[in-house]
RNA sequence: GGGCUCGUAGUGCAGUGGUCUAACACGCCUCCCUGUCACGGAGGAGAUCGCCGGUUCAAAUCCGGUCGGGCCCGCCA
């Protein structure tokens, strides 16, 4: 017979159906014996009065794979308004041990937990509210493809193993390519901005590798990024703007879809406003070293302490749980981005910052050839050096004003949740001592 | 890389020198239970307390080492 999901049921009242998929709870109440079963839809109940049919359970798991046939009946007392009566069983799969990790109870956050979590994740992941981190995980990506295509951008796949150091400061995995030196990429950053000169405006889903020796709950080594660079853009504002577009469609639409999850993890109520507040480095420097007394003025970029403060002060203060940093110190150059022309003590960056941490940065890119070209030089890069001269190229042959984001998927993942570790937002995250499962 | 912490059944935890033959909850096993949905009830199995060494009449508990985690900082997404 043919295949009926979990969430159909109700629409098959009257008619005997096969639902397939795996025991998630078994209830044993003497004569009768209620069983839910899990599929790709979600839960449905199904009631057994016959012994017989419960007997081929005994001994077996939750996990155990099976197909009932059974008639649908509605049901106010079931859950989703129908349940099947009269199921003949049929084991399709048998589990026999029992799982490591429980599977049909919200498991542990707790953060010294997270190592049995990570441990036993294959399992784990069959958790109903752990899956519904991951199926917000596969919404958002959704919403922001949609609203990124909607723009009239193309999405691009850059190369993983590049040459060298690509694009300096931070660490990288250095691997060996058939004798040659080279690196798994942390960042996409100039292929993308090669790509400008090709569509204009581009973006890019997809991981990047961190060797830094982090320890940290938001930290991993490799980290999902979502890279954007658009072209024909001529103020800073105008990037903010967009990225600040794109993060509230995003959200709220997370916040409307998926109220069950969010509640499952306690995520906080959302705070927003359609304009993102911005603040630039010096302002909060300012602002927190006069509210805690503590003196961040010469601080090149903002602690975590300031992140999580400035967070708190938008929330209170304008309404809303993100915010933008803007014009970073001069300190915190990288060689790719514009100096602010105004101000040239500060670059034309801004980090976005949602729920105390840090999401996005988002610079202005300097496409003046030979300013590029000074630049580098003055960060000790070689314009020669492989993967440069390609990249220099681009600049070469024309390359508009432009700018775009670097922005952390995992982070904003794990903050629409309300998680604590960046990590909970990953299916099998790798850090600086995870390398399986 | 620096600092601080933690390690007890499959899971979550209690116990910080002797009453520990290590408690409780979930899960598991047996039995009872016809509307459960964190079902309920009765009983049972399961841990030599990460590992090694030391102090002590006595160590899960104190000390040292070691292995494995966690948190913060630095760096960044």
């Amino acid at each position: 017979m043919q295949r009926v999901l979990a969430k159909e049921t109700k629409d098959n009242i009257g008619k005997n159906i096969t639902i397939k998929g795996w025991i998630h709870k078994k209830r044993l109440l003497g004569g009768l014996t209620f069983i839910n079963i899990r599929d790709r839809s979600g839960l449905v109940q199904v009631v057994i009065n016959d012994k017989s049919e419960v007997e081929k359970l005994r001994g077996l798991q939750i996990g155990t794979i099976v197909d009932i046939s059974g008639n649908v009946v509605e049901e106010t007392r079931a859950p989703g308004g129908a349940e099947l009566h009269d199921g003949v069983i049929n084991v399709v799969v048998p589990v026999v041990d029992e799982p490591p990790i429980e599977i049909d109870k919200p498991l542990s956050h707790k953060p010294e937990n997270l190592d049995t979590l990570f441990d036993n994740r294959v399992i784990g992941l069959r958790n109903l509210s752990e899956q519904g981190i991951f199926r917000i995980r596969s919404q958002t990506l959704k919403n922001i493809r949609t609203f990124l295509d909607s723009n009239d951008f193309v999405e691009i796949q850059s190369p993983k193993i590049v040459a060298g150091n690509a694009e300096g400061g931070a660490e990288v995995f250095k691997l060996d390519y058939f004798g040659k030196e080279a690196s798994l990429a942390q960042s996409p950053q100039l292929y993308k901005q090669m790509m400008v000169g090709v569509f204009e405006r581009v973006f890019e889903i997809g991981p990047a590798f961190r060797a830094e020796l982090s320890a940290t709950t938001r930290h991993v080594s490799e980290v999902t990024m979502l890279d954007i660079e658009m072209g024909f853009i001529d103020t800073h504002e105008e990037l903010l703007d967009f990225i600040q577009d794109m993060v509230y469609d995003t959200v709220t639409k997370i916040y409307a879809d998926h109220d069950d999850i969010l509640k499952k993890f306690n995520a906080p109520e959302l705070k927003l406003t359609k304009k993102f507040p911005r603040y630039t480095v010096a302002q909060i420097h300012e602002m927190y070293s006069k509210a805690t007394g503590e003196n961040t003025h010469s601080d090149k970029d903002l602690s975590p302490a300031e992140e999580r403060w400035i967070c708190d002060y938008a929330k209170k203060h304008d309404g809303s749980e993100a915010v933008f940093a803007t014009e970073m110190p001069i300190e915190a150059h990288k060689f790719y981005q514009k100096i602010n022309p105004d101000n040239p003590k500060t670059v034309l960056a801004a980090d976005l910052l949602f729920r105390g941490i840090e999401l996005a940065t988002c610079p202005m890119r300097e496409n003046n050839f030979e300013t590029l070209t000074n630049q580098m030089k003055e960060k000790g890069i070689d314009p020669n050096a492989p993967g440069f001269e390609s990249y220099l190229k681009a600049f070469k042959y024309g390359l508009p004003s432009h700018g775009g984001c670097g922005f952390g998927i995992d982070r904003f993942v794990e903050k629409i949740v309300g998680l604590d570790n960046v990590k909970e937002a990953i299916l099998f995250p790798r850090d600086i001592n995870r390398l399986v499962p």
